[in-house]
Parts: structure tokens; C-alpha cells; sequence
RNA sequence: UGCCCGGUCGUCCAAUGGCAGGACAGCGGCUUUUGGAGCCGCCUAUCGAGGUUCGAACCCUCGCCGGGCAGCCA
């Protein structure tokens, strides 16, 4: 038992280069440190006035083993125990017995407590009961978030996300909401492997894995997140065709679906440029591309807002003998758009998420910013007019879709209803056209 | 100027005394009714100096660099 203040103990443990000295304590008789020690129990001494430490080595190299504290005073309401005890045990002391009582083997743990598995063993050996082995590893570092649980804590009760189990939090309950497969995530462990060298994995493997498993496992849909209104001047208005859409190109067994084709549709606001730059395949005044799985449509007028001069409807024309995609004549067109049909379309929120820190490394705190002001603040976005293929209509909570050309997206399990589809984007598809237009900026 | 741990392509992991290999990222091409997917190719690494050895990423020594440790936190 020792009496030693908290600031006495710190005192007297000495410094990384100089040995500590003994607590006058230190050689207490048994007798009365057992009499001492019944009466902490009992609650008789204040919060912090005296603790029980280990009679080790203050001269030892390893500031762990000098004296080390095993129980102190402390008035806390337990949460199974409640308030039966005062004294409590601390981590180094616990942690090789609840391994021990468990019967454990192999005891693995992070990096940090390398300086004290002498320890670990040391009590093991003191209290001869089964001696498990404790060996290190150096924890998981992901780019762009954060891992640590008690960082993870304070963005929860900060509300700097909305809860545990937000898509944009690298928990098990984040990432099984924002849509990831657990093979993925399974494939990814395996991959990464495990080491004992500090390391940080680029969050590009995690994403890689997470559209390598839904590209085999997601059905493919069409789903328009800006929609620009597209109007087929040549197409019979009231007439409706139902067109054949295959579901997954990677999985013929998955079949194919009917998808309704009328004369207003909405495309892609992205899909159309007026002044389309090089390289730009889409849509643009007097180009033809091909609807997926509908027509080759041309475009023959812009209609602009007269206000803010923004685009706001398009008119085309569709060629009949195109149906289904495919030119008799052999021509060919650069580009194939998603679409829906207006009046068929289904309305729907999509979530669109993106990393939860704008910089790689979070704990990269220069300058003394705190890891928070690294946040992204473009983490979330949401669309509150999408307009998604009919045969979405009563999607199950948590069922993956690819949106094709957008991504993997996955009805929300929190907020989606019968009345109101709601997606969360999961992870974007690999997207050539951006990676052409940061290289054409770049000059 | 203490003790402990670690340094292999940009990143992560293999090779543990015998040809430094894979994946991701990047770049280029082919293909394509998703600028998706797929296929092909390219790029790039053993921290340094000595030593041991027929032979060293691996063993030894000394440096250098990075991380952890001075809670009655876990």
C-alpha cells in the first residue's frame, strides 16, 4: 500500500532517462498492508489517497515495471456492479487475468502495449495461474478516416456525423448502412493483411474490393440524380414501349427486366454539355448517342432558362430502327446515356457519400490543428429529386443496386419507407471521364 | 540523448541464407450498348556503411530514419 499522492507517485517514478526512487510506503509489513488494503475496500479513504502497487523495480528501463499501480480509490457507479466497489483494478494489473481466466492462448493486441507485455508476464508469473502469450500488431490505418474508437466517440458526440452507425463511419454498423458486402470487407482484412509495422492502407483497396464483390452480386438499374428533362419531338406522344434490360452483364443466371420508354424522359444534367469540350462523348447540340437498351436520339434544340440562361429541356429526335440500341445501318455512336421515362420514373433521396477527411492522414496534426478541421466537408450530399426506374418501387431495406454509370447504391435501412425510396451511395464506379478531365486541367 | 519496436515499388503485403513476387494506385493500349466490367502492357522497391558467407532483403556491428513509452486511461 502506498500513500503517495498521484503527483508524489509521478514524482518519484523518475523520467525516460533517470532511474525513480522507492516510496517511503515501500516496505510496509505485510500485516498492515493487508489491513490497509481490507479498509480501502470497505470505503474508509478518500477517492485518490492511497492505491496498491506492484513491489517491482523503480530502476527499471521500463517505466512500466517501476512500481506499478494495481488498485486506487475511485467512486464510480459500475455498470453491472454498480456501487458495491470503490476500489478498481487497473488495466495493466486486469488484463493478463481476464486473458488467463478466459483461457486464452494468444493474446493480441496493438503496438503500444509492447512496453508492457514485461509486465503482462510478470503479474502471470507472480500469480501463477495459465500464462497466455501476448503479441503485438501494429493497428489498422485506413487514409481518410479516422480508426480509433475514441476518435470515432467524439465525431458521434460532437455531431460531426449522425450517429455510430452514419455511412460515412468505418464501423461495422456504418459500413453494413452505407452498403458495403461483408465479403468485401472480409477480402479486404485478407488482403491487407497483418504486420507490425505502423502503416496506413489507402481506402482506394477498401473501395476496389467493395465494387469488385457488388460488380458480380449488384443488379443493375437506371437511376438519374440531376435530371434534365428530355423531350423525343418524333415520338408519338400517350404511346408507352416496354423495353428489355439486361440486370447484370456479369451474370446472365440474374435475367433481365422490362423498362418503360415514352416520348418525355429525364437524362443526366452531366450527360449534355452545349459547348462540349474534347473528348466530351455525351450529348451536345446536333450529336447522336444511344438511350441504353432504347433508341439513338439526336439533339435538335436547347431550351434555356431566360432568367439565368441554365438549360432546362432538350428536344430530340429517336431514330425507329435503332430499337433496342442497335444501328442496321452499322453506325455508331460514342456514347451510351442512362435515362427514365418521366412519367413512369419513381421520385427518390440519394445520399451521396464520399470520404468522412479531406486529407489523407487525419492525425497529421500540423500547425496544432486538432484531426476534426480535416473533416470533409463534402462527406455528404444530398438529391432530393432523383427520379429512379419504376421497378425499384418497394426495394428492401438494404438491397444493393448498381445505378448505371453512378455507382453502387443501397436502400437506406434507417430512413427508406413503402412511400419513400431513399439510397445511400455506397461507393462510385470507377470514372474514366474524370480522370480526363483532372488531367486536361492540369496544363 | 534512456528503453522497446520497426524500416522491401507511391501504398499494403510476400520472399527468412538461393531468380525480389502479388495486389491497389498511376500511366498506355485493346475491347465494350455502362467513359463500368474484362484483357494486355508499362512504371517503380530491399534506408546507409561495413562484416560473416560460394551466396544476404533475411545473420552480425555501427549509423540513419520512423513509431511508442514518464495516467491512480485503456
Amino acid at each position: 500500500m502506498c500513500d503517495l499522492s498521484a503527483a508524489e507517485i509521478r514524482a518519484y517514478r523518475g523520467t525516460l532517462t533517470t532511474p525513480g526512487k522507492d516510496s517511503p510506503y515501500r516496505n510496509r509489513p505485510v500485516k498492515e498492508n493487508l489491513d490497509l488494503f481490507e479498509r480501502m475496500r470497505a470505503g474508509e479513504f478518500e477517492d485518490g489517497s492511497r492505491v496498491l502497487r506492484a513491489k517491482i523495480d523503480m530502476a527499471s528501463p521500463n517505466l512500466n515495471m517501476r512500481d506499478p499501480v494495481m488498485y486506487r480509490i475511485l467512486r464510480a457507479t459500475h455498470h453491472r456492479t454498480g456501487d458495491t466497489w470503490c476500489i478498481y483494478p487497473t488495466y495493466d494489473f486486469t488484463h493478463g487475468q481476464s486473458d488467463s481466466i478466459e483461457g486464452i492462448t494468444h493474446s493480441l493486441c496493438d503496438l503500444e502495449f509492447e512496453n508492457h507485455r514485461p509486465l503482462y508476464d510478470w503479474f502471470l508469473d507472480a500469480l501463477q495461474i495459465h500464462h497466455p502469450r501476448q503479441i503485438e500488431f501494429a493497428r489498422l490505418n485506413i487514409s481518410h478516416t479516422v480508426l480509433s474508437k475514441r476518435r470515432l466517440r467524439e465525431l458521434v458526440e460532437g455531431g460531426y456525423v449522425a450517429g455510430w452507425d452514419d455511412p460515412r463511419m468505418p464501423t461495422l454498423s456504418g459500413m453494413r448502412r452505407r452498403g458495403y458486402p461483408p465479403e468485401a470487407i472480409r477480402n479486404f482484412c485478407e488482403r491487407i493483411g497483418v504486420a507490425k509495422r505502423e502503416s496506413m492502407v489507402d481506402i482506394a483497396l477498401l473501395e476496389h474490393c467493395v465494387r469488385e464483390q457488388l460488380n458480380k452480386s449488384a443488379p443493375r438499374v437506371m437511376g438519374v440524380l440531376r435530371p434534365l428533362k428530355v423531350v423525343i419531338d418524333n415520338y408519338p406522344e400517350g404511346r408507352v414501349e416496354e423495353l428489355d434490360a439486361i440486370n447484370n452483364p456479369e451474370d446472365a443466371a440474374m435475367g433481365t427486366r422490362k423498362v418503360p420508354f415514352s416520348r418525355v424522359l429525364y437524362i443526366e444534367q452531366e450527360d449534355f454539355r452545349e459547348d462540349p469540350p474534347k473528348k466530351f462523348y455525351r450529348l451536345a447540340p446536333g450529336r447522336e448517342v444511344r438511350l441504353r437498351y432504347a433508341y439513338f436520339i439526336t439533339c435538335v434544340r436547347v431550351v434555356k432558362d431566360e432568367q439565368t440562361g441554365e438549360v432546362i429541356e432538350l428536344h430530340c429526335t429517336y431514330d425507329p430502327k435503332t430499337r433496342g440500341g442497335d444501328s442496321p445501318d452499322g453506325r455508331k455512336v460514342r456514347a451510351t446515356l442512362h435515362w427514365v421515362s418521366a412519367a413512369h420514373a419513381l421520385e427518390a433521396e440519394v445520399r451521396l457519400y464520399d470520404h468522412l477527411f479531406a486529407k489523407e492522414n487525419p492525425l497529421d496534426e500540423k500547425e496544432g490543428a486538432d484531426f476534426k478541421t480535416y473533416l470533409n466537408p463534402n462527406s455528404l450530399e444530398i438529391l432530393t429529386s432523383c427520379r429512379v426506374e419504376p421497378s425499384l418501387k418497394g426495394a428492401a431495406p438494404g438491397s444493393r443496386y448498381q445505378f448505371e454509370r453512378q455507382g453502387y447504391f443501397c436502400v437506406d435501412s434507417v430512413d427508406a419507407s413503402e412511400e419513400a425510396l431513399v439510397f445511400n451511395r455506397t461507393v462510385r464506379l470507377r470514372d474514366t471521364w474524370v480522370r480526363i478531365q483532372k488531367a486536361q486541367k492540369k496544363p
